[in-house]
This record gives C-alpha cells, structure tokens and sequence, in this order.
DNA sequence: ATGAAAAGTGTTGTATTTACACCATCAATT
DNA sequence: AATTGATGGTGTAAATACAACACTTTTCAT
C-alpha cells in the first residue's frame, strides 16, 4: 500500500468525547457534572469527558466514559455534535465530540458518581463550564428535546414502571411548558406500546395510580411520536 | 501548565471533513462526486474530503474542501455526523466529521471540477462509494430533508430569483413526495420573507412566471417552516 | 384562428389540536 | 363514623390545520 504517505504528511489530534448525562427527579431534569479535582482546569465544571483510546471506535469512548462514572453500560446515547475549533481546549488542540446520555436516575453507582467528584445538577441551576461545554449543553439539550418530541426516548429516563402522572411530569420538564392532562392521556392511549402492567403505585397517593411500561416489541417498526 | 502529561499519554488521530454536496437541476437532485484518479481506491467513487490541518477549524476545513472542489466560498453547510470505526478507512485510523452543503449549481467552477474528475449524479443513480461513504450520504440526506422540512434551507439550491413553480420542484426532489399546487402556493404566500420581485421569467413559458426571492432580513427571527 | 404548455387561482371536507371542569378513591385525621 | 386532603382519572365541543380537488388565463408558435 504505497498510500501510507498520503495518510502521513498530514497532522494528528487529540480525539476526545464529553458527555451530556442527563437524569430526571422530582419534576425536574439534571445534568451529570464533575467538580473537577483533577488538571486541567482543577476546581472547574465540566461534562464527564475522556480521550478516544487507540483501537477503540468513537460511540464505545463515549459508553466507556458514561460507563466509568455511573456503571451503567446500557444507556441511550446519541451523538449531538462534533467541536473543533482550534482554540477550544486552551491546553492542546483537540477535537471533541458530544454524546448525551439518559440515565434512569435510581440505578446508577452512587460511590463511583462520589468517587468522581460528580454531582447531579437541576437545568437551571447549571454552573458555568469550562471550555465549550457550556455549549454543547445548549445543543445537546435541544436535540434531545427534538427526539423526545419525536418518539420516545424520555422513557429512557424513568423507572421500568411508571405512571401516568411521572410520564406527564417528565415530558414538561423535558419540553419546558404544562401539558394538559385530559388531551396527554389522550394521546398517550393511542399508543399501545405504552401499555398498563395492572400493578398499583401506592407511593404517591392514597387512590393509587395505574403503573405502565414501554413495550419495545410493540414500539418498534412504529414510528409516529 | 503542569498538565501537558495529561494530553500527551493519549493517543492522536487523523482527522478529515467529507462533504455531500448537494445541486439541484431539471427536478433532480443530485451529488458532487470524485472519480478518485488518486490514492487510495484510485478509480473508485468518494464525497469530496480531506484532512484538517492544524490550525485549522474544523468547519473551516469542510469550507476549505468544499471551496478548492468549487471554487464557492460562502455556501450553507451543515455538519451531520462524525463517523469514527476504527476500520472505518481501511489505510490507517482517520476520524471523519461529514458536512453537507448546498450549491446552486449553475454559480460553480466548472473547470475545478472538471480538474478534480468530479461529476454531478443523481441522487437514485449515486455508484458505491468507499469506505462508510455510502452511510454519509444517507445520513445527510436525512438531516437535510428534516432541515428543509423545518426551515427553508433549500432556497440555497436555487439561483437568486426564482419561479414558484421551481421551488414547488425543489421541495418536491427534497422530500421525495408530489406537493399539490394549490396548496403549496398558499403556503408560500403566508411567508412574507418569499417576496416577488416583479420580474417575469418567460424561459419556461409562453404565459410567463413571477420570479420571487428569499428576503433574508425578513426571515430573521421567523421561527416558523 | 387555434392549439399547446405552463401559470395561476378557492372551496369544502376531514383530521388534528386545543381548551376546559368535575368526580372518584382512599387513608389519615378528627 | 364522618370529614378532609391529595392525587387519579375521565369527555365534549370549538378552533385550527391539513388535504383533496379542476378549471381558467396567458401567450407564442403554427
């Protein structure tokens, strides 16, 4: 292969991903973010990042970084974007892509979320982040809010059961605005990979609220909403 | 900075933009394609690409790709996906970021890319290309008909003026569907940003055709389609 | 004069979306 | 035993958006 020289006189960067980890409680989306103790920029915000190993394809370096903080290696990941600005890690030049993550908030490892020095922030009340992180929040959290509009992902996001009311609650603070609950419901009866598991969550009242999951084999193949 | 360590245990890669380059002509769209009379897969199919360098942005580098290709320096581009399998490029490990861009293709360079053995095809008639070339494509093809679904990014398919029925054409090619007249038209008449000129184009017709152009100051901030 | 080829123009029905308010259930309290 | 409070659950009507549909106008070429 005489083309090796055509690979060779041109440079090489830093591969690097930072994930957007988003978890939902008690009405309200969060982020995933590390209180770095650790340099570059030590004391900062960030997103969990990490560099594109030799030999390892750019999705697996974003699960492995999800997967080292939270020990969940199953989660729903989609690639936002790509940043390359020259000037972006005032360190060295690296090229940096941005995956979100959805977490169902109950199930990951709290001592290697603690090991980290991570911490789950509300939307709001974000910090300043370093680099452009600031940024690929903004993009992440708007791609992620014309998937949820889409099909359903933010069940991603909720206990495998889950009622009518949590669903509800996750969507507004998803798409940022009330959803009236008659015409919710409405729609939500139309979609038969939403189905009723015949359990009764007793937790959040005293009449009991019908608890539903997602059917992945009825979703599929199945694309409206 | 104590921290150089921090980046120099990690691994490098090459990095490249490959652009899908999108005209539209006779009612067709269609894609600018190399014929590669160079290394590596001489002889074969590819987008136009090419390796950022350093100091060098990578949205500039798509630019700078697209423009040594076509001699057009300020055309609408997109990024759509960075593709980065470790045995996506079969030479060595190259991490490449896909941009679309879209040309009136009556404004290009024809001797560049008669240069660069690049030829126009249409989309249904688009060969094999290498590598995950052909996924690029898809891909593009994809978040570009959602784009255009959403907000008029087409119009920078068409020259400067235009008739209604050949931005009828466009959508149509874009979105792969008939459009009824009468409908489109009334839908084109509620943007107030698609104004007539007051010119009349008698090329297509013996009755002749407004010509209408895109006011860009009046779509600013107009959310809407 | 007429024929061909594209431009241009409204109405009606259907489907989707939105707005809106009350009753049911049950445990805890009195 | 009755009351209260908190959440779960339900239907209808109006408004809006979308989809279907066919004929007339203009003008040049013959």
């Amino acid at each position: 292969m005489a083309s090796k020289a055509y690979y060779s006189i041109h440079p090489k960067f830093h591969a690097a991903v930072d994930c957007i980890i988003f978890g939902f409680e008690e009405g309200e989306l969060s982020l995933l973010l590390l209180q770095r103790n650790f340099e570059p920029a030590k004391g900062e915000w960030s997103l969990a990042g990490g560099f594109v190993e030799d030999g390892e394809n750019l999705d697996d370096a974003a699960r492995r970084v999800v997967a080292d903080l939270t020990g969940l290696d199953d989660l729903y990941m989609r690639q936002v974007h790509t940043y390359g600005d020259v000037e972006r890690d005032p360190g060295e030049r690296v090229l940096s892509t941005a995956y979100y993550a959805l977490v169902n908030i109950k199930k990951y490892d709290r001592e290697l979320v603690r090991a980290h020095n991570a911490f789950w922030v509300r939307l709001p009340e974000i910090p300043h982040l370093i680099f452009d992180h600031d940024r690929m929040v903004d993009d992440a959290l708007r791609f992620m809010q014309y998937q949820a509009s889409v099909k359903p992902v933010g069940i991603n996001l909720l206990p495998e059961e889950f009622t009518l009311t949590q669903l509800q609650t996750l969507y507004e603070a998803i798409l940022g605005e009330r959803i009236d609950k008659r015409n919710f419901r409405k729609r939500i009866a139309g979609m038969d990979y939403i189905e009723k598991t015949g359990a009764i969550d007793k937790t959040l009242s005293r009449k009991g609220a019908a608890l539903y999951r997602f059917n992945r084999d009825k979703y599929d193949g199945n694309f409206k909403i």
